[in-house]
DNA sequence: GCAAATATAAAAGTATTACTATCATACTAT
DNA sequence: ATAGTATGATAGTAATACTTTTATATTTGC
């Protein structure tokens, strides 16, 4: 398992990219000290003349990867909700027990990321705070239903899906499962945001957290199966 | 009650500001067509410039009002909480009933804004859609902090204390009331935007809305207190 | 009714952003 | 050894996000 994730290589539609990050040096550090400055500044300050400067490489050279830092924001997340997904896949493939594999699914999706395992060049732990703090900015724009239209965001609506079919396995009278589904995802974020800068707003603190939270939210709504 | 709403003011914390909106024509000339022009063509493509332009006043007159777009924003965002607030107050201050009183909260912060009731220059039908569209850019910045010690987000969060209150007055015993209410605040929003723009990720359509869904959730959720 | 204070308008200026374009150089593959 | 590709250096442009200054209009206080 660590030596798979060690070597997976995620599929990121390749017209997010001009040219493929993962094909060099120069690529890979673009990536690396994006997520460290992202995490540093913020989404807002970061630009590609700072990073350039960081990398001791040009602005024009990062064009040649990236039409701009939107596109960047939208590589960046593909590549952690496609590792969430890996994680996913992987956790929940072989279990039969319906309940399991629920439970097992919404710990991995809702869970905080607390090491860096992959011994990349990407630290996801900062990206999962990356993600945290700017991911609705990659889709709340007004360019979402062309951006939409090219696949940009796939990896993340396939996650959502395998979520929603986990909760109609355990419950197929549920009318709500994609909803379900996308709170989750997008309800677990806000908890940890709320919990760092709102405290007042959330019960997820030092001792109770986010997963729990959804844990029992999704298990007092759902109703198993009468056929098992 | 239609009165009441036509003459409210909402108290908007002055640090947001420099002059206040609501005491010029020019003023409202600038929250009025602010808000169209947002919702016309989304905030980041929103400036000061344009705007000036529109209301054919003058670019620095309108940083005389405020300091930056973002501020503005974050007026228009505390003025929408404000109004929620002043709505569901309103619609659950009489009512002993807990259960009623929940589910009255529950339909007035979930409901979708459909028509602009308060004849001012404040289109609510417009203000509810820029709050979905682009509220989570006003908290989602690494000012968040000192912004929120600076009061700016009080309304938003006294609205979702007070949600959180009827939801322990119905159920005392449920162990995460603050976060159920942030989660049906936000989560609305998040299922409106879905429902617009990625609808393979929600169950709301044009017969079953974001109301619905949440309240289901919080009833599925939540068991009433034995003592009455 | 007039002066003083205040609000708005007009215009110009600055630093930064978000790119694009050009050309030079270095590295690589045959 | 050469052609092709990747990167670097430099400069340039249009727009953004303001600030400053000065002029003009409007309000208000007496």
């Amino acid at each position: 398992m660590e030596r798979l994730i060690h070597s997976i290589r995620i599929g990121i539609n390749d017209k997010i990219y001009l040219k493929d990050p993962e094909s060099s040096d120069l690529g890979k550090r673009i990536i690396e000290q994006s997520i460290l400055m992202i995490d540093e500044m913020g989404f807002e300050s970061f630009t590609f003349r700072k990073l350039g400067e960081r990398i001791k490489s040009n602005e024009s050279s990062i064009y040649r990867y990236f039409e701009n830092k939107h596109k960047l924001l939208l590589y960046l997340a593909s590549w952690y909700w496609g590792w969430l997904e890996y994680k996913m896949v992987i956790a929940t493939n072989g279990i039969a027990n319906k309940i399991e594999k629920l439970q097992l699914a919404i710990e991995i999706l809702t869970q905080t990321v607390e090491e860096d395992i992959s011994f990349s060049h990407i630290n996801e732990v900062l990206l999962n705070k990356i993600v945290i703090n700017e991911y609705s900015k990659s889709y709340l724009t007004k360019e979402v239903d062309r951006e939409n239209k090219d696949g940009y965001f796939v990896i993340y609506k396939r996650l959502v899906n395998r979520l929603r079919e986990m909760i109609v396995l355990w419950d197929d009278q549920y009318p709500y499962p994609s909803s379900l589904a996308s709170t989750i995802l997008e309800g677990s974020l806000h908890q940890y945001f709320l919990q760092e800068h709102f405290p007042m707003l959330t019960d997820c603190n030092e001792t109770t957290t986010p997963t729990e939270y959804f844990m029992d939210l999704v298990f007092r709504t759902l109703k198993p199966n009468s056929n098992g």
